[in-house]
DNA sequence: TCAAATGGTTCATTTATTGAACCGTTGGTG
DNA sequence: CACCAACGGTTCAATAAATGAACCATTTGA
């Protein structure tokens, strides 16, 4: 598979740096993150603002993210209402768990949130709006890879796993574990490992034929995370996700492990 | 300026083929639609796909556009909260005209309905999510038009004009007349050009640096069209235009006309 | 006032893009 | 059921477009 770079796909790269912290870059910084050179960068961003996928302040001359995503996102959303069902059942998640929660898709090659609502508590969870979830970091990431193609759970294993916290772990054979451990369990449990004092759940979602399109997780301080609490935010996430496949025309596997909580008869 | 046509232009046109009525379309339908070869159409295909930007239904192996744009979307508004205002703006208008209101911004070269509220009215407008206006058929393309950039507008002119119903205008004359027309009068209207027995308001609004960014327009049917109505429309939509100029960081310019409702007591 | 950064341009070199012809599969029809 | 047409996808030589080092002009800030 290798790196088929074509032109396209490295002027869409540039769009990838848009974050909610930078929400605006110059040229040179954007040539600088990407590595193109400063002329192909300006050309990909003529073609990209030509388009509408991005737009240049008149005034400080930095682009940021264009008109084009509304537009886009519209169309999508009127032949494919997924966005409103990803709110309806991340504010029900909200609701019933009083904890922050957040859905992620696969985009580009890269987890990357869609969407997140916040918890009520002032001790709260906060997330970035698009942010990228790292596969090895986040429970949202390892479960993804527990039910993804072997072979983009192997690539995701063989790039290089950056720290984020101490707890961080960054050993492939480690991750491979836990990735095995989330398949058989049906969810993912990250503790400490994307950020001090949080522990993130997350349970995979499914679209039609069966492949993950992404993960439904619910973030918390680890102050709160009792067995309990985390027994019944489980709980919800499996009917989140059940919600979430059926909305973009998947169901969860017939095979899905029941989570724990519903062992307590055992 | 003519047709710099860079690949990556060539590829991201391919997205613009997507419309609600037509949400999914195969390899050979893309490649008829746009002109390209279908080995070029599956390679700009494969790219946009590996960034998210269209998914390939596994069954069907048709094109949708894919998660890419709920994650930038998502971005764009964390920094920039521009759909949420027009959200709300078009309620107010909705509710104090009670007719049909959208909001349209140039993105691509074209100007494409970023956002519409429905009239709760059983005989209503109704109109498509991201549907494209054209120039020169709407009142949102018209006014658009008058306050563009002349080299836009010219080019908008000389483009090819095609008809919509029997009462649209395709002579370049006649529309410059219409354009001039908005300029002085500060907004636009438009019987039936567009669709039978629908009449369109619209008023442009502004971006930081003065440049025109879209338009806000109300539609309604013919037959409640009458001369107090338009007027208080336009009234409404003035403020709707001053709203949303501010909510992406413009004003409306300072020699901006008065609408006539506001000449009441001339 | 100077130096370093910025946005943007140029043009020979190189590299990816292009398109006609091709394959295997699918779905409809006489 | 055999046929044909349309589909999605692939191949590879010819070609056109992408690339990048060096270059401005302007802005920023020490």
């Amino acid at each position: 598979m290798a790196n088929t770079s074509s032109t396209v796909d490295k002027a869409l790269t540039l769009l990838g740096f848009f974050t909610e912290r930078r929400s605006a870059a110059g040229l040179s910084e954007l040539a600088r993150l990407s590595g193109f050179n400063k002329a192909t960068t300006l050309r990909f961003l003529n073609s990209l603002e030509a388009k509408g996928f991005v737009e240049q302040d008149a005034a400080t001359r930095a682009y940021h993210l264009g008109p084009a995503f509304l537009r886009f996102a519209q169309v999508r959303e009127s032949s494919f209402p997924f966005a409103r069902a990803v709110r309806d059942i991340l504010h029900g998640l909200v609701e019933k768990t009083g904890e922050t929660a957040h859905v992620s898709a696969l985009s580009g090659g890269v987890l990357a949130n869609i969407d997140r609502v916040e918890s009520k508590r002032s001790n709260r969870v906060v997330l970035d709006p698009g942010e990228v979830l790292p596969f090895h970091a986040t429970a949202s990431g390892i479960v993804y890879l527990a039910f993804a193609d072997p072979d983009v759970t192997g690539a995701a294993l063989k790039a290089p796993l950056t720290d984020h916290t101490a707890k961080t772990i960054t050993d492939p054979a480690a991750i491979r574990a836990r990735v095995d451990q989330a398949r058989a369990d049906g969810y993912a449990r990250a503790g400490e490992t994307y950020e001090d004092q949080v522990v993130g759940l997350a349970l995979p979602y499914f679209g039609p034929s069966g492949a993950v399109c992404g993960a439904v997780a619910v973030a918390l301080p680890k102050a709160r995370a009792s067995d309990g609490a985390e027994a019944l935010i489980l709980r919800e996430l499996r009917t989140a996700a059940r919600k979430l496949s059926a909305a973009c025309g998947g169901a969860l596997p017939d095979d899905f492990p029941q989570v724990p909580a519903d062992d307590v008869n055992e």
